[in-house]
DNA sequence: CTTATTTCAGTGGCACTGAAATAG
DNA sequence: CCTATTTCAGTGGCACTGAAATAA
């Protein structure tokens, strides 16, 4: 990401309306520099830390379940998912009932770059609500939880 | 993107909260996908295509303001202009009063094929937000707009 | 035989850094 | 001189496709 942190901010002063998708992908963006600038003081990419996060949540995954979850081939998951091993985040066992599945778990280093990148990435996300309401911070949640919904299940 | 479109529907359903973060990048993910189907028809990438949206609005930009107003370095922005110049969507002139700018504008075709990207993204975004009452898709925006704004402003 | 998973191999988009040339 | 813009050159992350091997 650019190490020139200049902004247009009269970008949002268009004489066009933006598409709701054009803003999404925008903070989508802007999210993605600072989480960026965030974790990769610990070592880690956006990607990483991404997949780190779901294996946070504590049940172990295959690369082909993790690649579904983020909606990526598992070819793209299986390249993460390398790194991640290779610097010793996570590790991969054969599951006992079937020797093909490797079921992915996070290591105990693994869990700790986990809690420091997100308490960072918290931070962060603190700072992006820190004028609204508890109210909007729900409801944008919700909104943007129901959109991925209908356009999953519309396929 | 994937060509096999298969989605993990349950990936909502974890027993740790996902951040907002993570929420925006799974919602921008999915309807990049769309848009990349939706554009790729009419030789577009997502990237070249936002491009365009931005040159839409009317005003002649030069490189260097493309890029700040996309978060990307000016040899990213680069890239993408000389792909769509190379495709007569857009043309580059001098600016008479400073011979080292170029002023980027849409050709004819680059306006006739980013009419027909955005009637189908429009059509995308609508059955997106087809279940949602009007309030809650001008809050939507709103809220992600001014997130956008205080991400930057905090820099 | 069919299906799912993993993984090797190659490619492409696009982002980055560094550095140079140019215009004002 | 200094600054902004453009652009050449190289690199890296990560996504893709294709294809092969393996396990159930």
């Amino acid at each position: 990401m650019p190490r020139t942190a200049k902004v247009d901010k009269a970008a949002g002063t268009a004489t066009t309306t933006p598409s709701l998708a054009y803003l999404i992908g925008r903070l989508d963006r802007i999210l993605r520099h600072a989480i960026d600038t965030a974790v990769r003081g610990h070592g880690l990419t956006v990607a990483q830390y991404t997949t780190l996060s779901v294996l946070g949540a504590g049940t172990p995954l295959s690369n082909a379940q993790l690649a579904r979850r983020s909606l990526v081939t598992p070819q793209a998951m299986n390249e993460v998912l390398l790194a991640l091993e290779g610097r010793a985040m996570v590790r991969r066992n054969a599951r006992p009932d079937n020797g093909r599945i490797l079921q992915t778990r996070l290591t105990a280093k693994g869990r700790t770059v986990l809690a420091e990148c997100d308490a960072e990435v918290a931070a962060l996300e603190a700072k992006m609500l820190a004028a609204l309401p508890a109210s909007d911070r729900k409801q944008l949640r919700q909104l943007v939880i129901r959109c991925s919904r209908t356009l999953i299940d519309a396929g």
